[in-house]
DNA sequence: ACGTCGATCTCGAAC
DNA sequence: GTTCGAGGTCGACGT
């Protein structure tokens, strides 16, 4: 189902383009090209050898021969247009919110591969910070012994929520917020708001808890004044947690 | 200087691959694959066909079908080992910092293109918010009658700087924080911040100006309960400045 | 090395 | 539709 042409000229280019276009291929194109780009900004792109790709969506991405990121691009839901401008080739590109173009001039086409590719693999990541929290719900001793979760949610006004909402063992009201990468001074000044939106309707003892898997020194010292927590977590043992509740489940429905 | 192959067999790759990441070309393969990734997170990809870019820098992109967004990737800096583990071939791509790794299994391959691209054209980028910045200093009536910039930046300790400090038409100081797009509540404490450091050592009136095309809905209280400013002036305007005084200078040249 | 900030950010969810 | 926050963000720049 994968078409592949070597070395073919700008006019067989254009023809070929237009038909996998039309069936909405997959394209990859590697020549040489320059590019225009007009929309929330503007930016030219000189001559030079480039790898573009072009996707049933309608997204492109135009890579040179470093770094991660396309150097011209368009996201999905683009409307593709080939014409013919001898000697070279035009490919416009554009998508309408908000109103962007990508015109991509070539001269020499080194490569042109086109089809449509099977692709129903299931893409799973793991340990996000929902997925910590889900961890701290099943086994809460990862924050300490004795703690007791009470709502998956508990909504402060209008600004956003908590992660997890408990009581320790002595009894004492607990939040915490969970942070995937190192807490920042933001996360406490976060956790700090929900504190006193609570502490005004609620007349008990309040430990405010931050659960990451380090703390940035800048969130040491607003972290001291505010009398919030911090509790080390690494998302590789919520990781190891999770695996092995769920193989525990697997285990119940086996056995 | 493009080598294509097309459904070549596992072996063949494997051998390809290898010489092609000794001499550091750039490879692009269409394939049926899995992908493991284990770093800051973990993620598995089942099988599946993709478009997979493996760069000279080592950079790797592995793109699904569809979507702007590489599936896995790898930033640059990568240690790339091929090995051959029949009936499938094994790419893996290591970094150090963080320690990532990506693991990509291909059972069988449409296409191996590898190479050196000659890519040397520039690329221009316009209507940046540096270009915001200087627009406003070679012509400072784009934020109010009278302004006058007093340095490039100031640095406020060791947090940031301000985009632009300066003195008004009345003689007080003004900060000004540019923003290329709507200005979020982010950037208004982020000013406010800068605003506070100045204040603790200059006992003086002090104005903080956003400058930015627009200014959002949910920045709108903040605003106004920090005395911040908020003065609209598009992107657009400051190309037009930019390129009228750079017509100056030339013809300044020229006659 | 770490921290901060911009980006044609992209993407998804909530409103 | 807009607004908002997260990202394996990446990349650049300064300390």
């Amino acid at each position: 189902m994968l078409n592949v042409r070597n070395n073919l000229s700008i006019r067989e280019a254009a023809e070929l383009l237009e038909e996998a276009f039309r069936a909405r291929n997959l394209v990859v194109i590697i020549g040489d090209c320059r590019v225009d780009y007009e929309g929330r900004a503007s930016s030219t792109l000189e001559w030079g050898e480039r790898v573009t790709i072009i996707k049933k969506d309608g997204s492109i991405l135009i890579h040179r021969p470093t770094g991660y990121e396309p150097v011209n691009w368009q996201p999905p839901k683009c409307v593709l247009t080939v014409s013919l401008t001898d000697p070279s080739l035009l490919i416009t590109a554009s998508r309408a919110h908000p109103r962007e173009t990508i015109v991509i001039e070539l001269r020499h086409i080194s490569l042109a591969a086109y089809g449509v590719l099977s692709d129903t693999g299931e893409f799973a990541l793991h340990v996000t910070e929902a997925q910590m929290k889900q961890a701290i719900l099943s086994t809460p001793s990862l924050v300490e012994e004795g703690f007791r979760p009470l709502e998956e949610e508990k909504h402060v006004e209008d600004t956003g929520f908590t992660d997890i909402y408990g009581v320790d063992k002595a009894g004492f009201l607990v939040v915490i917020e969970i942070k995937r990468n190192a807490a920042t001074k933001e996360a406490i000044t976060q956790l700090h708001g929900y504190l006193q939106k609570i502490r005004k309707r609620v007349d008990r003892p309040l430990r405010g808890i931050i659960v990451a898997p380090d703390l940035r020194k800048s969130a040491q010292p607003i972290l001291q004044s505010l009398k919030i927590e911090f509790i080390k977590l690494a998302p590789e043992k919520c990781f190891k947690v999770l695996k092995s509740t769920k193989d525990m489940k697997l285990s119940q429905f086996i056995s």
